[in-house]
DNA sequence: AATATACCATACGCATGCGTATTGATGTCC
DNA sequence: GGACATCAATACGCATGCGTATGGTATATT
């Protein structure tokens, strides 16, 4: 009975697996899924695409795993961390705010939108998309709109989104003219948030 | 003296360069700007690089012109065809609703969008970008705002119009769930433009 | 000590895609 | 009808990037 028991055995992943995965996320997170090769990021690992192919059987199953990894903690989306608000004002303007602040994520998000042409990212992106829209129609119909109602206010709200980390991403420059983020989404939550019930 | 001068001497743009151009712009706007490849166009035009080459001095020249070409009919662009009304309210609604029915310009912007971080393409919709945005914030101060206001408006006008057709660009399933999307503006612009002066 | 497993390097084949060089066909002009 | 310009086909060189084959090294197990 050996105690210390597969130490590099079977660490269940073999770590430098995710590290191939990281990297690959941080490539797509910048420059898209096309700038995802194999040579190149062993070059950025300190290795050669040796290591590569025993780790996956192709490019493809590296950009799988990068889409899923991602997907897999969307769990920590924003819209997953408001649903247990019960007043629907207050959890749809906290949705909200709390959306706009999450850079990290809406850059992420605006990256993969630039991908979503392609085949491999296309599903991840639906599947993404209809999540948060979904989450923000029923916040919407909780506010006592229509389904019809609901479904406009909501998808203004997520265009306003994307819009915006779309711009934030492609022109920079051209957004931080704009100090005052917390106006701009407090004008925005105001304009689709009914002031009574 | 001849009559039936130059012909085919000096059509001043050889007819089949802008044969180039167009096919390039219809594949930047399907499939962004990196699945522009000279041999793959050539087949679709049923001629071969051996053409290409005469025509330009490389792939980044076609690329060059087909954003030129676009850049120039930009005149032909929703915010120009509105800078004539005098009133602001009216000009400002009138340009909403204007500028979400041009679903071609509108798909158009959102591929190149797709594509801004490739170097060529990145000056071309920094320019495009501050252009509509200056003339919303200029309508908006005619409104009477001031200008850090003015700003946050034109900017939550402008990411809801460009995040609205990237939507429908990557997803487009989703947003047609949407059916009235006249509703969908009507709801934006009165959201914005203030009911009085 | 011997063998097996995990990980990586090297070297190759092959496809794609850019750009060049050369040649050829079809006019137009003198 | 000969010279020149316009447009296009063919053939090549070269780089990149994917995937494979094979061998090497370190650690672990027995």
């Amino acid at each position: 009975m050996p105690i210390s028991l597969k130490k590099s055995h079977r660490p269940i992943e073999s770590l430098s697996r995710e590290a191939w995965v990281k990297a690959a996320q941080a490539l797509i997170a910048r420059e898209g899924v096309r700038a995802v090769a194999v040579e190149s990021l062993a070059q950025t690992l300190g290795v050669t695409k040796g290591s590569f192919y025993w780790h996956f059987d192709n490019r493809d199953a590296l950009i799988r795993a990068a889409l899923e990894a991602w997907e897999q903690d969307q769990s920590a989306d924003v819209v997953s961390r408001y649903g247990g608000i019960s007043d629907p004002r207050r959890r749809l303007r906290l949705l909200l705010f709390a959306a706009f602040e999450d850079q990290e994520n809406g850059l992420i998000f605006a990256a993969l939108a630039q991908s979503g042409e392609d085949p491999r990212v296309a599903p991840f992106l639906q599947r993404a998309t209809e999540r948060r829209l979904a989450f923000g129609v029923e916040a919407f119909q909780a506010l006592g709109l229509s389904g019809a109602e609901a479904r406009q206010r909501a998808l203004l709200a997520y265009a306003a989104y994307t819009g915006y980390f779309q711009l934030l991403r492609a022109t920079p420059r051209v957004v931080q003219d704009v100090t005052d983020l917390s106006g701009f989404v407090h004008h925005l939550a105001d304009a689709l948030v009914p002031a009574r019930t």
